[in-house]
DNA sequence: TGGAAATAGTTTATTTTTAAACAGTTCAGT
DNA sequence: ACTGAACTGTTTAAAAATAAACTATTTCCA
């Protein structure tokens, strides 16, 4: 067997070890802060359920009716090639559809089908959770700071469209 | 072309988009935070420096002679395989030795050499400083909140070992 | 108007990352 | 002591992400 496992807050086995200074290296820490989050989500991720990241774009196609696929891809810093493939996926399971405007025959805009609907009101309350939950490390103010700084660092202004 | 590019912080040309409720699922946030503090530190960061993996793990050796390396794995969140590479690449620069115990003939345990002090002391500083520089949209107390929240994220206690 | 340059998205090739199989060592229970 | 299970690290094969080349439009401006 490779790689121990041991999911959701592992404490170290090791005891006694410091990370001294790094541990003042933001990116390293939001790094590492990332990574602890995402495995405790996929730990409480039920199997067969819409992929995350499919409905992360989901969620903000339905945002945001009419977007273009490469400003969406900024925007969640996904590279443009990546979200080509995301969004064919999610047009062949019929949730969202793909349209060339006559005004710019290059760009493809997407909008939510109502199948798409029914998944994001199907699984957003689940996925909403599981993130909480994932973070229950974390009071709700700490939660609430970690929201409010990460915004800023996507600079993201607190209220309304950026 | 693809990608368009701009580096540090971008103002997304397209304004009006919102991302709703999913500006609160802190996994996203955390992502996107992750990656824009990366994208801005690798643009401001020299050519030709110790990349950035290896010097985390030379700290981290530093903070600890003699750790073995797959506690070392699990704390920086990089998978055993990776770490052999990693481990392997600064052996051959001469930067850290390996060592098999004799009380656990298994196990590979770490400490830096001469010249990995040297170049320690030689990019420690610059790589504080673009750090910081990459979070510059955040002053020193959001700072060092984010730093408080995820530590606590990773699970380490404010001071001393974990 | 008529290209050259820029934009939007896709495809392909390359690199990187992850997962799986593997080999050697130690441990636990009999 | 012996055997099966668990541990530590490495190698490999598979999957995923990134970068680069490409197609089709649109824009700029001489």
């Amino acid at each position: 067997m490779a790689e121990t496992g041991k999911l959701v807050q592992d404490e170290t086995e090791a005891a006694g070890i410091s990370l001294g200074a790094l541990t003042s290296t933001a990116g390293l820490m939001l790094r590492i802060a990332q990574l602890t989050s995402f495995d405790n989500f996929f730990a409480l991720y039920p199997d067969g359920a819409i992929r995350i990241s499919e409905f992360t774009v989901l969620m903000a196609v339905s945002e945001n009716p009419g977007i273009r696929q490469g400003v969406l891809a900024d925007i969640l810093k996904v590279k443009w090639s990546n979200m080509t493939m995301l969004v064919r996926t999610l047009e062949d399971q019929g949730l969202i559809a793909r349209h060339v405007p006559r005004s710019d025959r290059r760009a493809v805009v997407l909008t939510v089908t109502e199948e798409g609907k029914r998944q994001i009101a199907a699984s957003r309350d689940m996925i909403d959770r599981l993130d909480r939950e994932a973070l229950s490390m974390l009071t709700d103010d700490e939660h609430a700071q970690l929201i409010a700084l990460t915004r800023k660092i996507a600079g993201w202004p607190e209220k309304g469209g950026l």
